[in-house]
Formats: structure tokens, sequence, C-alpha cells
DNA sequence: CGGGGGCTTGAGGCCACTCAACGATAGTGG
DNA sequence: CCACTATCGTTGAGTGGCCTCAAGCCCCCG
């Protein structure tokens, strides 16, 4: 279930630009916005990949299912973030909304047409295309061997580094998509912050268990091994 | 140790040539080839990028390490595999020859002039970049949530599609090879081999551990969940 | 023939999972 | 406005799958 918006011309996607995918000379390739509500599909494994987006409000999880339903989360998106991005013609994860999202669309296709021609463009494909090979690299050293405590402890220190604001981290996900991003069972994630919490690394604000301060983050990197 | 073979400049990389990095209008970029022996470093992570390379005989895994030694193997490298491709400007990963292994290697520098100027050289970048992405995100569902048969299954399966002939599957790795590249203990790896042994879905050939033939693929997916 | 590496197998232990109960909170409808 | 319900998170008890530790075999290689 989607909400239109209508997209506001006067209000350029700043860091598309900076990506070299809108220029002046190049004004406009195909610009919408749409808006989904909390724990809506945005799009399915295996659909042809028609759109690539970008967060502008919310926050939205990409996952793998297995047939009996076990998921693995591979990544969260946040604001600013661009996801969906695929060289093949299909999307290779399902994403959905966590929370109220609003998200710009750009076509894949106008994309490839501008990167087909203007080398800096090809670029930042490319360097975006790095980026997320470099964190799925670190997440397999995560999956294949580190410790429950040592997966949590990681996930503070990167949640903390994209979207810490006024030293308070407001997690708009689950425990449950947390456990599934990590390799582990909600539980599990729920015992660690709770020793974490013992331990007196982080405390919690506020009454729901979303929103956390972190108060010893060189003690909570200790916990998380260098690679 | 490593031990210089001198280029034979009448075998022309073909897989190279099919990927654009060289053509009759850019002969040549810089084309040597090194040997390995069993268990030498190629590169280290975090080393400076200087090279990419192009396995041309023998087997290579990329790992990181944390720093109290568990080892997380990323990816295996067989006949025909490039690696070492990075597009920032060290490596992220550490690589050694598994067996003796011959490599070419391109000059990363050369490699990234021509492909400013050639937008089907700069395609075949993203699409490497892309292919290693592909296999990274189907690893962390592995990783993540698939129990240790499956792991097995897995890696059997994938296994077999690479480096499969005459219907004997000779694996280069060992077995802690392959137990830090599926996230277990070799003890796990050979119990899971083991298991596949007694039901008949794979035999073991000659009197090394590591020529295995595929007797019954179809049950073996089947212990391989779909995602 | 001795040494070492690789592999298998067994026994026991532990970490994370499973199952369950409970409290808190938010959303829903009467 | 308040029960009612569903969702989320925490915590406890017990289980189990994989890990750890160990022994032994085989093969290769000196």
């Amino acid at each position: 279930m989607l909400v239109r918006n209508a997209a506001d011309p006067s209000a350029r996607p700043n860091s598309l630009r900076e990506l070299g995918m809108i220029s002046d000379s190049n004004p406009i390739i195909s610009l919408n916005e749409f808006t989904y509500r909390k724990g809506t599909e945005i799009y399915g494994e295996k659909e042809p990949a028609e759109y690539v987006y970008q967060v502008k409000l919310g926050a939205v999880r990409s996952y793998k299912l297995l047939s009996d339903g076990r998921r693995q989360i591979g990544a969260f998106h946040l604001v600013g973030d661009i996801f969906g991005l695929e060289n093949g013609n299909e999307h290779r994860f399902t994403a959905e909304a966590i929370v109220d999202t609003a998200v710009r669309l750009i076509r894949r296709q106008s994309l490839e047409l501008v990167a087909e021609g203007d080398a800096m463009v090809a670029r930042n494909l490319l360097s975006m295309t790095t980026n997320n090979l470099q964190h799925a690299e670190d997440h397999m050293l995560l999956l294949g061997r580190k410790t429950s405590l040592e997966r949590v402890a990681a996930f503070l220190i990167e949640m903390d580094k994209r979207l810490t604001a006024a030293g308070i981290m407001a997690l708009p996900m689950s425990r449950r998509d947390i456990a599934d991003y990590l390799g582990l069972t909600l539980e599990t994630v729920s015992r660690a912050l709770s020793r974490l919490h013992e331990l007196g690394i982080l405390g919690f604000i506020g009454n729901n268990q979303r929103q956390i301060v972190l108060l010893d983050k060189q003690q909570l990197a200790s916990l998380d091994l260098q690679n």
C-alpha cells in the first residue's frame, strides 16, 4: 500500500546531484517521490528492477528469505542512502519500509543511459557498488566468525555512525530486525543489550527501548574486534 | 616467496580479452605472470592495490582475520577468475595461494586509465564488481541463517559448477579452508561430508579425501534451501 | 621408517536457540 | 474513556547444534 506525493520540483535531491546523476546539462532524469507505510514492501526479490531509490525519510530493510521463512537482512537503508541499485535486471533483495518512509525514485533505464555517456556518473555507480560490496564483505566476517556480543557491539557502532543525533541513537528497527541482520535470535540480541546496559556501556532513554545512548564508546569498540 | 615466469606473448588471456580489457586498439596494458608456491601470500589486507590478478593455474583464497586469529574466507578464486579488483586504493582481503598457483597481473592504474576512456571496459568493471557483490550477498544468507549441512551442500553445489571435470570434483582446499569459508569448524565440515557420504549423495575417489563425485545432485540441492 | 599434516570420529561442553511467561506500550473499537 | 488485543521487549529454564579437545588412521615425504 503506497501513498503518492507530488514531487516538489524546487527541492532537488542534493546527494543525487553530488553523485553526478543530476546536473544542469542533464537537467531531469525522471524523479518521483513515493511514501510507503510501515511494514509495506517497496519491491520484491526477483522482481524486475525498474527504479533506484533514495531514502528521504524513514528507514528500509533489504532481506532474503529461505523457503522455510528464515530471514537474513543484508542492509538497513537510512535517510540519504541509495538502494535498489542492481546491475542485473532484477532485484536481489526484498525491500520493506521499517517505518513510514518517503523515497525518491530514479528510473534505472535513464540512469544507465546517462552513465553510458558520462564517465563521472559511471564512476559513481561503480563507487556505490564497491561501497555495498565492502559492507557485505565486512558483514560476512561478522556473520561467520563473531560472537553474539561482538555482533551487537559492531551493530551499535555502525548505527552510531549513521544515525546518532545529539548523542541519542534512535533505532527505527525492532529487535527481530536487528537479530535477522546479525544472524541471531531476538532473545540473544535482547540479552546482549541488557548485558551492555549492566556493564554501563549504554543507556536507554524514554519508555520504548529503541533510544540508546552510548556511554562508553571506547569499551564498546574493544568488544568488537578489529579485522 | 614468489617465482617469476616469463610471460608468453603468444598466449593472450582470452577472458581478459572478452572483458574488453585487452583489444586490438588497446594492444597491451602491462601483462606479467607470476607463480606463487602453495601457502604463500599474494597480497595482504590493507596493502596498496597495485595489481589486479587472474588465476591461470591453481587456486587462491581471500580472507579476513580477527585480531585473535579467527578467519573468514570470503571467496575462492579458481582458474580463470579475476581477483584483487578493488576500487579503493588498498586490498580488503589477504590473498594466498592454496596450491602452487600461476597468476597474470594487470596494473590497476593502467586499467583505470583505460576505463576512463572506454565505456565498455568501464561497464565490465562494474559488472565484475556486481558479480562479486551478488556472491557476497548470497554468502551472507548462508553464514547468517543456514545449518551446517545446508552450508556444506551449498558449497558442494557451488564447487561442482566451477570445477567439476568428467564428473569428478577435485577440491584444491583443505577442510579447514572449507570451514573458514562456511563459518564452521573443520570437524563439523568433516562430519557433514561423512553424513552426505552415508546418505549416498556423494562418493570419495582415490586415497586423499579431496576428490568427490556427486552421486545425487537432486537430493543435494534439496538439502540446500532456495532463497 | 619416523615425522608431520590432513582427515575422521568420539566424548563432553558451551553458546546460542527454543519455548514460555510476563510486563509495558500502542492501537482499536465499543 | 477504557477494556481488549496485538506487538514488542525482557527474562528464565532447558535443549541442542556446533565447538572443543582428544585420539587415531592414512598418506606423503623426507
